[in-house]
DNA sequence: GAAAAATGTTTTAAGCTTAAAATGTTTAAT
DNA sequence: ATTAAACATTTTAAGCTTAAAACATTTTTC
């Protein structure tokens, strides 16, 4: 089913005219964009409201409990593919709620290694269920084949320039 | 085609174990959150190379471009779906750069209205071009049908909760 | 008409983000 | 061994974003 507008002519008779292909890609974009923005208001408000913390620290501990050995700065800001800059400021906030430690490397003066807390892996795993719900929530009406249709749809989409 | 992980049973058959809904729904979206990061880094990049600017900055030159006799402050935020606040300090850069007016309102002086300049709609034509053609090359997988799909499947998300 | 409520906008405080410069440490080159 | 290059990380500057408070101006209520 494509994109067409109704155009009425000067006679009455109705004719469909194919939207561009640019002007449709432009609106899925902007759909796109929006849906994402919801979404991240979404999470945004349940993890202030709930645990009176935000998605990138919540990301950051996701990714830290996935290496329970701990990670270096940099292969954390390589996982969470943001900057190494951002990780530091992040970091330092739940070393000071006592979620995650930094340690600097025997071997190498230069690297640290970040690590849970186990209090900070005790509160991971209450955010981690309630954070499940939410993106439950929001994904019910897709069912597994809608995810996949929606999965492989995005792998269509090109971030870098190939 | 249903997302199954692969297991090795102790006599060698192999199972097919469906992934619950919750993790496979956990998996597309982050990967609907990092194609969107993916894409935004990409344009914000192009605005800064090419037109040294921004794509917050972009969006109100866009919007006010579709409302050639000016908006509101206030219908400027509803329109992007951003803050009041927000749209101060940008409106304030692009005034600076003499791309937008803000005129206070005769009638009631709360409000102020805010315009393209020529220059800035001249400006924003060239900028729109260009961007159009960013979108194409990221979107260049995807035919009106796939368009249409990923279209549906967006609107099924929930970003505020019903 | 005065007080209260509503409205339109800006300001403030806090936080995320990036790119680029700066710091300190290790490794490679000679 | 010195020097230069590379590397890991932090700092800085600029910008976006929100929520909440503050301001100014209507509008409503009595």
């Amino acid at each position: 089913m494509t994109l067409h507008q109704g155009i009425v002519e000067p006679d009455g008779a109705h004719t469909s005219v194919a939207v561009p292909l640019s002007k449709q890609r432009l609106r899925v974009w902007l759909r796109l964009l929006d849906r994402n923005r919801e979404m991240l208001g979404q999470l945004r408000g349940s993890f202030r409201a709930e645990f009176d913390t935000t998605l990138p620290r919540f990301d950051v501990l996701a990714t830290l409990d996935r290496h329970r050995d701990g990670l270096r700065m940099s292969h954390l800001s390589a996982h969470l593919k943001v900057s190494n800059g951002n990780v530091t400021g992040i970091v330092d906030s739940l070393i000071h709620e006592g979620l995650v430690t930094r340690q600097v490397d025997s071997d190498d003066k230069r690297a640290t290694t970040v690590r849970l807390t186990r209090h900070g892996i005790e509160r991971f795993a209450i955010m981690a269920r309630a954070h499940e719900r939410w993106i439950d929530t929001m994904f019910t009406e897709l069912d597994s084949d809608g995810l996949d249709q929606l999965s492989s749809l995005l792998d269509q989409l090109h971030g870098d320039p190939e």
